[in-house]
Order: structure tokens, then C-alpha cells, then sequence
DNA sequence: TCCGGTCCTGACATCGATGTCACAGTTTGG
DNA sequence: CCAAACTGTGACATCGATGTCAGGACCGGA
């Protein structure tokens, strides 16, 4: 009669019913098996004193089932509480300079079994509270994250916790943690220094948001150098607030049809190198005024001229973010310190043309 | 002497310690509060039936406490026993195709409350397992995946529990779900099409590693719009097995030194457009060998000639995925559908020439 | 005044796993 | 040969939350 039994007298059988729509637990696996749901935990984790015999039992309901161990219930009771999980706040994961970065992290992560949330901010503080609450109600071991709110303090309960906290590409205010930068000032002075060198006294400064604080660093950079050079800064013309590249082509082009162009051009960020590249072709001035950029732009080299820009890291900076992280929860309990990533003058053309 | 009481007198307090480095919970919530676990439960999930005062109450203490929610606990209890949590497999997060789908998903997600999980696997096969169950394990409510193994079948089981399951960018195997992918032999016809109108007969092909999916259907294309044409494809130069952009370059530049060297290139991925780029230049010979990419490039429009390409849209793939997976979660119960996202022919210059 | 219905609240079982501990059987060592 | 140590195993409490349910306070209407 078995084979003939009807759903109900199925559902009432003494073994769990094997509902296909359910997610088998450990003690569907036990059940399967014949052990307690200790025993499978045991072997689910390779922990020792287990028969081979049971080992193999065990194994066997559990792939027959397609079991797959809750791991946040596992987290709950465990020691250590950790998650195996890390989030990360970028500008957006469809960024290529986020890109890198969320690459370089997901490479140490997953050696370590540590899967990797992402989230987008987009340059809104707004965001930024919000999508830090949704990850610690996912209790993440650790915190990756591109500011862009006024104040961090808002973390330190959870620094004092213990939670590992690294912040990227810009630096936090109110908060002592590890911070992983590129040498924004030095990069904008060498670019600036270069063009120098190559006979430009008017060089203009195209900039992004000045309440993003890499963009007032590059600003810092640029200007400082020119006051060591001895360029009176007066009649600079400094650009800012410019954040995508439509803006900064606009800008370009007033620019050059302004009572004074410059000889050359310094574009603080790599949205804003693009829109000088289509502004200086628009005007047909690419062969004539010099630009270097900062952050590298792909294809960059293919470009004629191509682009002399200050090249950023950003894959080391993740694998720096990511190692701190590590470290810390490996118990590394020293002070939070400052690692600064160095940048890179890359010459291509556009930057090594003397004024006309 | 309250205030005098040393740190072990304190420790041993009636009312919980309230040690920094402590998580909160709800029951420190609660006595803090002095209200049961339950009534901060509901306080926490909007719940109604709660005075005004008790509500307020509560929110002071898990404000003071800097309480935040152990999500995943929760679920483990609460009947829907969702995440709010989606798992993203893709070539790799750094790649700026999948960064652009990523986006679109965190997109729709994030107006959800659901956080997304990504993972790279360089069309690796053996990684593609991997990341799975390390999703499953951390219980997402749905899977976007870019397939690499050779079948999928071993998704049944979980597919067969009612999670849902969205295949991006390539056809699975042995699985009937969601697919979003690009019209893959339609965009590569029409590039051939493109560059038979201008004359061309002698066609080379520039393509991927044979195992990748979409890598076929574009093959396919090409050569069924050839034989369409009536061109006889025995000569045509077909190279497979290319994966990166050095690969690509070294094969065009074999190609143009062969004995009849084709008069156009169909390129069929984005980095061996690239490559097939820098061969053309490298050559001097990308004023005279027509070019037409599969796959936008950054900045393409400024090259000199411009790079026409078949572009796909990665922002809409991610977009209909992500709609995709929702409706099921919502309570969609139809049938496993394939949606084709057109391509589109973007005329630049490298592919309007006509052969010398 | 009494009854039934809201409103507010907390005790308790429970979700799926792991930590602790107890216990039986088997070795080991003196 | 027996105590001590080790191996293999499962019962049970527990992690942090939510679902269920029951009970007391308070309301309006008969």
C-alpha cells in the first residue's frame, strides 16, 4: 500500500515529509541519516571525532537533499559571531575607479571565504547613513567605505565594538580608523609641476563638488604649487563645482572663448578630463593647450594626442582596505593610520605641448 | 556610593552592564526601556497598537544604545523567511559591462531595502559552484547569474524550492528560468551587414574563447549573414580563442601581414576591439582596414577614426533582471521566459570605409 | 451595571544552527 | 588488570529575533 498511499497519509508519514518546496535543515539531513543533528553539524563543518562510516551517510542525505547550511542561524550561536560578510560603499559600482577597488577587495575576500556587499552612494550623505544601517542589521565583520557625508561620528559605537572600519579615497572627519588615499595634494602639484616645466604660466583648474574632500585636496595641490613656483594665483582661473562631464565641457569651452585662455589645462577627475577632451576638440584646441588629468581614463592612450594624466591606484587601494580589515579582525588592535597610495605621472602628449 | 561603585560592583549591576564593546539586542532594549522584548519588536517594525509613549520609550533607549536590529535572526523566525538579500555573479565587477548591469540591479534593489552580494568569476567554471553556495548559504532571496559552467543543472533543486533565478548575458543549460541577453546573431549581422554594404568581402573574424556562449551565437551570426550575402566563408579568416586584449592584438597583426589580408575586421568582445585597435595603429592601418566592434568602448567616439560598434545595453539587461526576479518574488508564477535586449548599430567611422 | 470589543502588553515557543555536557565504548599506560 | 584518557555520539540550552496567545485596562452600548 505504500506506493499507493494518497498526499495526506504521505504528509502524516513518520519520516519528514520530502516536500521538494521546503529548505532541508539539519534535522531533515539527521533525520535522512539516522544521527543527531549534532553529528551532521559536525561533519557539515569537518569537525573531528566522526566515523568515516557516518561521515559518509551523512554526506550522502545531505547532497541528496541538496542540503545547504543556514550560515546566519550557524552565526547566531557560534563564538566569534562573524558573518563572513563585508560591505563596501562606493560613488558607484559602475564607476570603473569603484570597479577596481570592489576587485581588489573581492580578491582577498574570497580567499577567505568572505562574500562582498556593495553598495552605490552617488555622492549623496543622505545615502550614506541609510546604507550603513542596512549593512550592520546584516551584522558584516567589517566596513569599506568612500565618505561623503560631513561627519562619521556617527559610527564610533560601532568602531568601539570592534567592528573594523576602513575609509577609502577620502578622508573621515570625526572618526580615528584606518584610512586608505591616493597623495591627492602631491599628485595635483606634480601634474602642476610638469606643466610648469613646460613653459605654462596660465594654467586653468578645472574641479569637481568642493564639498567632496579629494577635490578640495587636488585644489590645495595644484594652488600650492603654484605658489612655490612663484605664480601669482590672482588671475588663475579655478573652476569648481563641476560634476559630471557635461559641466566640465561647458566650462572648458567658456574657458577658451574667454578674454584670456590658458595655455593649458589641469582636470581634477576623470569625468572631468573627459568633458575637457571633448571641449578641446569641439574647439579644435587639442593640439594647441596643454592638459593633464588626474585619474586615469581608459583608452586614454589611443587618443591623439594622448592623455597625460596622474594615474590613481584604485586596485591598491582595495587590496590596502582590504588587508587592514583582515588584519583587524585577525586581532590587530594598533591605532588607525593613514595609508597613502602613491599616484603616477603618466605622459602621453596632451601634456607636453609648450604654450603657442 | 553609587557613584563611587568600582568596575566590578558595576559589572555586577542588577540593570545589564552596559559594555561598549557589546552588540545591543533587543532584550537590552527592552530593559533599558522597561518593556518587554516583544513591545520593542513592534516598536522596531512599525507595528501598530503601541502607545505613544511606550514607542517613544523605546526609540530613546535603542538610540542611546545605538541599537540596530539583527536582521538575519529575525528572518529566521518571521514567516517569509526573506533576506532581502539578491546574489550577482558576472564576469567580473571590475569589467565595466557588469558594472553597469550591477548598478541597474542595486538600483531596483536598493528601492526595495534589498542589499546585493556580487562576485566575479573570470569565466572560471570551477568558481561558479563555489559562489553559489556561498550565496545560498547566506540565504538570498534570488540569483543573477552569468553563467560559465558547462550546465546549470545543479540549480534545479533550488529552483525547484521557488527561488528565483535570472540568467544575464548567456543562455543556461539544462535549466528553464529567466533570461535576459543581448540579441547576440542579430547585433553580429548586422555589423557584417553594415560592413557588406560598404563593399567588403574579405571579412576577418576576431572572436572569444569557443566555451563562452554568447562567443558562438556571434560567430553564427556573422557567418549566416555572410552565407545570406552569398559570400563563399571558406576563406574567411575565422580566429577564436582570443580573451584579452594582447591575444587580440597579436591576431590582427597576423592577419594584416598574411597573404591576402582581409579589407575589414568584425571584432566580437570588448577588449578585442581594443586589441584589434591598437594592431590597426600599430600597423598604420586604421585609415585603410575597416573596423566595426561588438560591445561599446569607453571614449570610442574620440578616437581617430571613431570605433563603430554594435553596442548592447548592459544598464537594461541588469534593469529587466532585476524586474525579473522581483515579479517572482512577488508571486509571478508563469513560465521561464527569454527577453533579447536589441543591440544597436553605432556609426563613428571605422566601419564606413570602403575597401582600397 | 454588565457585556463584548478594542487597545496595549509580555510570557513563551520557535526558527536553524552551534556550544556544552554527559555517557557509553575503546584504548592506553602503569 | 584497572584507572585514565580518548573516541563517537546525541540531548539540551542557547543565540536574537518574531508569531501566537492570553490577560488586563478601558471603551461604548444595552
Amino acid at each position: 500500500m505504500t506506493s499507493m498511499s494518497g498526499p495526506e497519509d504521505w504528509a502524516a508519514s513518520p519520516v519528514d515529509a520530502v516536500d521538494p518546496r521546503a529548505r532541508p535543515t539539519m534535522k531533515n539531513v539527521a533525520a535522512l541519516a539516522g544521527v543527531g543533528v549534532k553529528t551532521v553539524s559536525r561533519v557539515i563543518n569537518g569537525e573531528p571525532n566522526v566515523s568515516p562510516a557516518t561521515v559518509a551517510r551523512v554526506r550522502a542525505a545531505a547532497e541528496s537533499l541538496d542540503f545547504h547550511p543556514d550560515l546566519h542561524a550557524g552565526n547566531l550561536r557560534r563564538a566569534d559571531g562573524r558573518s563572513s560578510t563585508l560591505g563596501l560603499l562606493v560613488g558607484s559600482v559602475g564607476n570603473p575607479f569603484s570597479g577596481a577597488m570592489h576587485r581588489a577587495i573581492e580578491d582577498l575576500a574570497s580567499a577567505r571565504g568572505v562574500a562582498v556587499f556593495a553598495s552605490s552612494l552617488d555622492d549623496d550623505p543622505d545615502r550614506e547613513e541609510v546604507a550603513v544601517s542596512a549593512f550592520l542589521r546584516r551584522r558584516v565583520d567589517g566596513l569599506i567605505l568612500t565618505t561623503v557625508s560631513k561627519s562619521q561620528g556617527y559610527l564610533l559605537p560601532e568602531l568601539r565594538r570592534g567592528t573594523p572600519l576602513v575609509f577609502v579615497d577620502r578622508e573621515p572627519a570625526g572618526v580615528q580608523a584606518d584610512v586608505v588615499v591616493s597623495d591627492n595634494a602631491a599628485g595635483a602639484a606634480a601634474a602642476t609641476r610638469h606643466l610648469l616645466s613646460y613653459g605654462h604660466r596660465r594654467i586653468a583648474f578645472l574641479g569637481d563638488r568642493t564639498d567632496i574632500q579629494t577635490a578640495q585636496e587636488r585644489r590645495r595641490g595644484f594652488l600650492e604649487e603654484l605658489g612655490r613656483a612663484g605664480v601669482a594665483t590672482a588671475d588663475i582661473p579655478v573652476i569648481t563645482g563641476l560634476h559630471d562631464e557635461d559641466a566640465a565641457n561647458r566650462a572648458l569651452i567658456a574657458l577658451l572663448e574667454s578674454e584670456h585662455p590658458p595655455t593649458a589645462v589641469f582636470s581634477s577627475q576623470n569625468l572631468i578630463t573627459i568633458g575637457a577632451v571633448r571641449g578641446l576638440r569641439e574647439r579644435g584646441a587639442h593640439h594647441t593647450v596643454a592638459l593633464v588629468g588626474f585619474d586615469d581614463v581608459p583608452l586614454a592612450d589611443l587618443l591623439e594626442p594622448g592623455v597625460t594624466v596622474v594615474a590613481q591606484n584604485p586596485y591598491e587601494i582595495g587590496r590596502l582596505a582590504a588587508a587592514r580589515i583582515f588584519a583587524r579582525l585577525d586581532g590587530d588592535r594598533s591605532a588607525g593610520r593613514t595609508y597613502v597610495v602613491p599616484t603616477e605621472l603618466i605622459t602621453r602628449g596632451s601634456g607636453e605641448m609648450r604654450p603657442k
